[in-house]
DNA sequence: TTGAAAGCGCTACCAT
DNA sequence: ATGGTAGCGCTTTCAA
């Protein structure tokens, strides 16, 4: 069933069964009834190849991110799915995993796909030089990146101020006398080099040096970090605070601490990254930074649809983060 | 850049580059070499859409859950999208909401895509009319199920023994001599009757009878399921042991339970669903049966693609699911 | 082994 | 308001 069968049936010219598909106003209401009936009647679709033939779009953005496993991105997903349906995309999905080379054949295959246009959620690519190969795909169709930042043409990112949020929570307990504050992180992004960087920023601004020996790097598994946690504060027991780049690192540290008979928040307080779903698990609750990772993606979604309407848009958005207050730590 | 660049360039026919295109084994040799090598300097990518015009298929498999934030929808539709791209496909993605309008709406939306195949994570039809909807759909494309079933043509169900393994729960706790089971559960879907009948099957066999007030729906969320579980087991103070349709609302027992001062699992054990990350975060940890979702993802594409090339596959599926055993209950 | 040419189903421009 | 028609870039016969 094509638009030839139905303009045939309808009696009229393949051109304005496509009018009536487009919804063009040069059609009189007669016809254009006639014509959807029959469609209607029909069952018809219209055949979405020969559409992006023509128009060389098929309303479809590639979603990229390295796992929509995590708890993180699978959120991140979901908000994006929706926003860009209700602006009539569809997402394709790739979850790359950590390899580089992987991650650059997935660009490569969704800008084969055609889409038009592709969502980086985190900023995968670290290493200077293997940014050049985003810089190209932004040649061929715009590029958001969501928590990540390039400075490219037709790339735009949308970020949180990690860094801030960071620095405020260290500083808070740089303030209430915390100087040996243990930092567990997991990867080195774009974000992940923010909070760092808002960690070290806080210890300076308070003229104290930050132990390098406290700024531990951990895989992303409970026991590993719990293990590994359970050792730092035997070797150093002037540990007196937690802070994480991600609440799944605040959990393993959670267990290692009460194991050790300390009480949190009262001996040692622990603050969580992300405000997932895990931060309500644990006992106590987990204090946890919220990134907006909502106002991120909704944010995004339309800024996208600005950048295809033609409007100027910023290379460079940021939104503030939010400190969501639970058991494990309070202002 | 398009087939007749390359073919110009190559001074060869635009058949002859689109034999290479589809590696062809009648192309000389070293003509085959000379068109790639054009390809590949012109970085020349062919257009999906003229591709699709052809051949009537663009290697894309919809994928369609309520919401891929929830945990477990995640973790599926990351295997998924694995599964997919290793053997050429796109996963392109849907989260519907429960909306009942809203996932007709998404599935005509899969098919105007021209998908290739349709996998719905969950049966989310639960209401037998509705589900002609699906029948239909499988008239143009092949419908596979996870964890659901539908006995339609060209529509392939897989599904986890989810009965079975609370019928063993359930059994082993009455056989430990607890008489109270709470059992807590969220949705009404294939899944969620699966597990229900498990529970009521096991006090039959038992000889016993299940108290229908213990048997409660809870809605997906921590706090509203401590306080109901709190007041519940005020009410009940006979009940001695819980079990649920899913991680978080063991985690809300729980919280529940621990609040008014009982031991888990010495005095209430507790079992979950689905073996998520969740288990690992709470403490004690919690015992819960991972249903195979790694399993029934691998399969379900192996299964999609021995679909597509023509072997014969049955409509239905079954694996079988395992205790994970942590802290909040031992066999 | 290669080339010529007829579609595939639609959009959009030019006529009328 | 409507029709005719030339592409869009590829696949796939049919011939050579």
């Amino acid at each position: 069933m094509n638009i030839y069968d139905i303009a045939k049936q309808a009696g009229v010219s393949i051109a304005t069964v496509s009018r009536v598909l487009n919804g063009s106003p040069n059609v009189r209401p007669k016809t254009k009834q006639k014509v959807l009936d029959i469609m209607e009647k029909a069952d018809y679709t219209p055949n979405i190849f020969a559409r992006g033939l023509g128009l060389n779009s098929i309303k479809m953005i590639g979603v990229l991110c390295t796992d929509v496993a995590d708890i993180y991105y699978a959120k991140a997903v979901s908000i994006l799915e929706n926003a860009l349906k209700q602006n009539g995309f569809d997402a394709l999905l790739c979850c790359t995993g950590n390899e580089l080379n992987d991650k650059k054949k997935y660009l490569d295959l969704l800008l084969a796909k055609r889409v038009d246009a592709i969502i980086l959620i985190g900023s995968p690519f670290k290493e200077k030089l293997d940014n050049s190969h985003i810089q190209q795909v932004a040649q061929k169709v715009p590029v958001i990146i969501i928590n990540g930042f390039l400075p490219f043409d037709n790339t735009y990112c949308i970020t949180c101020d990690e860094l801030d949020a960071m620095y405020q929570n260290v500083s808070s307990l740089l303030e209430k006398s915390h100087k040996e504050i243990l930092y567990l992180y997991d990867v080195d992004t774009y974000s992940g080099i923010q909070k760092i960087d808002g960690y070290k920023q806080a210890f300076n601004d308070h003229t104290l040096l930050a132990d390098p020996r406290l700024i531990v790097k951990v895989p992303k598994d409970i026991a590993a970090i719990t293990t590994q946690v359970t050792k730092l504060l035997q070797d150093f027991p002037s540990i007196s605070a937690v802070v994480t780049s991600e609440d799944i690192l605040a959990i393993g540290a959670l267990k290692a601490i009460t194991a050790l008979g300390y009480l949190v928040p009262e001996d040692i307080p622990i603050i969580g990254f992300n405000n997932s779903l895990l931060c309500e698990c644990t006992s106590p609750t987990l204090t946890s930074v919220d990134n907006g990772v909502d106002i991120l993606c909704t944010n995004a979604v339309s800024l996208l649809v600005d950048v295809f309407t033609g409007k100027s848009v910023a290379n460079k958005t940021t939104i503030s983060s939010k400190l969501i207050e639970r058991e494990s730590f309070k202002l």
